[in-house]
DNA sequence: AGATGCATGTAACCAGTTACATGATTTA
DNA sequence: TAAATCATGTAACTGGTTACATGCATCT
């Protein structure tokens, strides 16, 4: 408890108060789940999440609730801690996405020949292509199961499949954009 | 020149390294065009921007060719530089994006009561409205103009009304799906 | 003479990644 | 008993944000 300071909009901190909300677990449990669910949404590595754990604690937003073997510490969310996420999620916005890397390459597309230009959105198309495939595959795994983080990760896997649509369908009318636009010169 | 080291995919450098290859500038006067034209691909501050400009010159992938008034260095971009952006853009990969905040949250949303997760979709929805009428907003002022910037900034921009859409969409399909789910219970 | 805009730089901090380090328990 | 897995932690570094600091040139 508590005078640690956290920047406002931090969000591993409420990323592992949320799996906490699911119930207790440890730090390796927890890294199973950043590594499965919440891969592709946000992913987090040992070392971080470790750190923020201890953070959280600090914070008294979690508490070590039992000790197992191999200096396993299994950890609660607290009622602050609850409050707290529910307060992130209620009364705070998600800040927009920025930065992508996939369409900053676009705006100098014009240093390489048409055919790499060409190139580039059709390897964004295939990526698109896979990563619906992908998709696909973990919606077949889910299908059977259910549970909270299953249904609302129902709802964020269809989010993936309409976003892999739209690339594809984006990268294929760049093509032929360009195309067009070399024709009237 | 030289022995400055960079961790492999770092876009910042590649940003400022594309945007001189248009021809010489500042970096107050890049400043701007992270400002206007890559404000939504890839932001970036002036304390940042300065400090890339320093290293890119250490390396040798850009040299100050002017000084003017007010302590103003214009910089351009070498054949080093050139070469090193033809490589990141011609024969390495962008990173998918991974972490969305937005996603993360819907993982969550059974913490809330219906009507807030509800009023959280909505919000989405309308937030993906208002970012589509931005992007149109800038189209418009894009009309007249040309330039590789502005022909393939389109290109970007096409995607940013694609994704605006999508977004929307699945937020409407959301809501519906809750209702849906809670139907069945 | 004063406001605005041009122009650069630095310091402190936070978030995230990679690599290193260690050791206990279970299973084959 | 050796390998795999469980389990935690620390150090060094990079990239990004916010805030601070300074000063010259132009325009009204």
């Amino acid at each position: 408890m508590s005078t640690v300071k956290y920047a406002e909009v931090v969000s591993l901190k409420h990323a592992t108060l949320g799996l906490l909300s699911f119930g207790p677990a440890s730090g390796y449990d927890l890294l199973q789940t950043f590594g499965e669910s919440l891969a592709n949404v946000w992913p987090a590595t040992q070392s971080q999440l470790y750190g923020e754990l201890g953070k959280l604690a600090d914070a008294g937003l979690v508490t070590v609730a039992a000790e197992g073997p191999r200096g396993r510490k299994e950890y609660s969310i607290t009622d602050e801690g609850m409050a707290e996420l529910r307060h992130w999620l209620g009364e705070t916005k998600p800040a927009p996405t920025r930065r992508s890397e996939m369409l900053l390459r676009v705006f100098f597309l014009g240093l390489l020949t048409p055919e790499q230009a060409e190139a580039y959105l059709h390897d964004r198309a295939a990526a698109a292509t896979e990563m619906r495939a992908g998709m696909l595959e973990i919606d077949k795994q889910l299908e059977p199961q259910d549970g909270d983080l299953v249904v609302y990760g129902r709802l964020a896997l269809e989010w993936a499949l309409r976003y892999s649509v739209m690339q594809r369908e984006w990268a294929d009318w760049a093509v032929e954009e360009l195309r067009r636009a070399r024709k009237e010169e």
